[in-house]
DNA sequence: TTGATTACCATGAATTCCCATGTAAATATT
DNA sequence: AATATTTACATGGGAATTCATGGTAATCAA
């Protein structure tokens, strides 16, 4: 597995729609772009999906491309394909990174995220999202909150680690 | 099973942030670390956590890996996998260890556990624990002392030992 | 030609790098 | 055993770099 995405961080959005991305997000997306070279600015895809997603999600070149064959393996013709190809051929918007390590979101993506002044950025294993910070702080914490009260007052989260697979 | 770390010691943070890992625990993370070889320096993954931790969690490469593979059994979208993904690729700092033996904390992290003049080290199993000593002290120890009053005067807690069952 | 997009330049703040020092611990030397 | 040598630690300081952010000029699209 290529190396991940770890932290979270928020920076402010000007009126061309640029943003800083995490220091530590470039390297990743550096060692995930294949042609990459010292110099140049590594390359992402920015998958923002329907209207149902509320939130930018950046994969890196090589974690692209997987899902790109996952997709290719897939019966043509099948809803699964169609579906998957809509999502991840047609709602993303390929992109690079700038001299000054920032991105430029396109005014079409920040009023899909109803993005404003702010962004959040946040890891998720082989991608990281870009959110709206309100739409994050209301959305998924209340969400997770609500999920943390059904538990156990004593339950620790921690317990999922070793319930999952390989062990 | 790896290595574990063991012991606890208190350290001065300096206006920068650096602070000085226990001698002993920076073997650990040089055995701990796939990459790491003599003369380099090992990398580690602090989880900080959302607001309700007050102490800084660190993980050795191949702890957070165990870790990471677990999640990745997880299915895709459950909730369990979220949470468990905001904590630990959301709410974690990645870092190496400078050639001095020191960690940076950066400023972030010291306001999130309140840390001034001095922290305390803490060794947990496989991974170990920097507090700000005064909550350690209060919050830590109290906690810990309180159960121990309800035990009866004579008992072992070494009990506990045999209580763990096989694993 | 005008609204938008891209390329360049600028700057303060934060972070990293490199070097320095006193001291405790370990080892070697009479 | 007592002393000299070396090595590992803990901590500090300043210079050099990287970051995050903003601005202006050059290019495009239609």
């Amino acid at each position: 597995m290529a190396r991940r995405f770890r932290g979270e961080s928020h920076h402010k959005v000007d009126s061309k729609g640029r943003v800083s991305i995490p220091a530590l997000f470039r390297r990743v997306l550096e060692q995930g772009d294949p042609n990459y070279t010292e110099g140049l600015n590594p390359e992402l895809v920015i998958v923002y999906g329907d209207h149902r997603r509320n939130y930018l999600e950046c994969y890196t070149i090589s974690a692209i491309e997987e899902v790109d064959a996952k997709i290719d393996a897939l019966p043509r013709g099948s809803m699964e394909r169609r579906m998957l190809q809509r999502l991840f051929h047609g709602q993303s918007f390929p992109t690079i990174v700038d001299d000054t390590g920032r991105l430029v979101l396109p005014a079409k993506l920040r009023r899909k995220i109803d993005l404003e002044a702010e962004a959040f950025f946040i890891a998720a294993g082989d991608t990281f999202q870009i959110w709206k910070p309100e739409t994050y702080e209301t959305e998924e914490l209340a969400k997770t909150e609500a999920w943390l009260d059904e538990l156990p007052e004593d339950f620790d989260p921690m317990a999922y680690l070793d319930r999952a697979g390989p062990d």
